[in-house]
DNA sequence: GTGGTCTAGACCACC
DNA sequence: GTGGTCTAGACCACA
């Protein structure tokens, strides 16, 4: 992974963001065990405090548990993940929404654009 | 402006995109003057230098042009905004689509998705 | 190299122009390693930043790649360079028509005077 | 006047060199007062002494001639000048002839060169 | 006061 | 050791 953080929110709760997207995206499957948090805090280069805080917010969202001694693991209430993965979606959705609307394209110029897109690999 | 940088890009080229938005999206009108290369630097809490840099490169694509004495001005050429707009749309739609296949969903998903949220705002 | 500077034109566009003559003179053949920027800004007597300025425009154009631990390296395209020569043949012969004007000299005596000079050695 | 001075020849050489391109450019006619050796000399932005050097080595050529009182004046031998501003295009002409061959033009390519440059207005 | 250039010096990522 | 970026600070031309 490359851990890249804004300087204009708190990174713990961006690493979170991230967590959830390698969760839902599968990079670490239901039920699989999650790195260490020193393991987790070494590669994203921040504060093993900063970490856990993420991940009791990714556990808050019943994304994660811990077993005391075991360590963490992604929830195997695959409903649960595809609802995080849903929402994560639509999380985008709107800020992409909100990004083209800033540059004047309303929701159908919108649409039509990334119909155009979808076709094939325009010339940049 | 907020002004926000992150880690993985260089400054002056993350710089030199927010300003193009801002030109694109009409904060800077066609013709009008964009603030001193200090004033710009001090807002973004960077080296002028930096600054200079960002907008040699908006000058390079035509957006921005230089008047050594009275200061910089966006370009007069609506065409030439209307295409750098077009152009930042056409980034931005492929990211999102990219974005969107990362977390599962892939072109008709996507648009389905962008449909449905468009009636109001779902609860977040 | 011996590099000399006039003081009516930024350095960088001047190292650039000298830059590209060498390249496009086969001095530093296709595929060839350049200097290290360090070395080149210690043998012209400029800053390294200075070097780096114009071989980032060089590199724009086409004309070099960097690899970044490797160095740098002439393009391996030989359109590219042959493209670059014909620019810089057509630039120079430009100018010299420009200066036989101020001397006088329309273009049927300027080419009447090239080719009286094919001969050979006249008297200084 | 914009003098221009390269650091790898004697400012006076460069000096003499522009003055007597002004004076076959007929900017002085034949015969006409030059300015005080202190005017150039602020002009150009060098010392005086370099000024008296170069106008020296004019009169030594026989494009100018001084008088005690009244200042130096440009020959009014008209040949003179002609055969300077002759000197003048064949030593250009000469350079010319050794730049376009380090760019790997011959005399012929050279003169097509010229001939195709000549026409119009190639889009640079 | 404006943009533009240059220098000196530092740090980083990469191998 | 390489290229790349950034900062701090200076100077210049121009009006």
């Amino acid at each position: 992974m490359d851990w890249v953080f804004r300087a204009d929110e708190p990174i713990y709760t961006q690493l979170c963001e991230q967590l959830a997207l390698v969760i839902v995206s599968g990079v670490y499957a239901a039920g699989e065990r999650l790195p260490p948090v020193r393991e987790l805090a070494l590669d994203a280069g921040v504060n093993p405090n900063t970490v856990q805080r993420a991940l009791s917010e990714l556990e808050r969202r019943g994304l994660v548990y811990s077993q005391r001694t075991a360590g963490r693991f992604v929830t195997e209430d695959a409903a649960r993940i595809e609802q995080a993965r849903a929402q994560l979606a639509r999380d985008r959705a709107r800020d992409f929404l909100g990004a083209m609307a800033r540059l004047g394209l309303d929701r159908t110029q919108t649409l039509a654009l990334l119909e155009q897109l979808s076709g094939g690999d325009a010339k940049p």
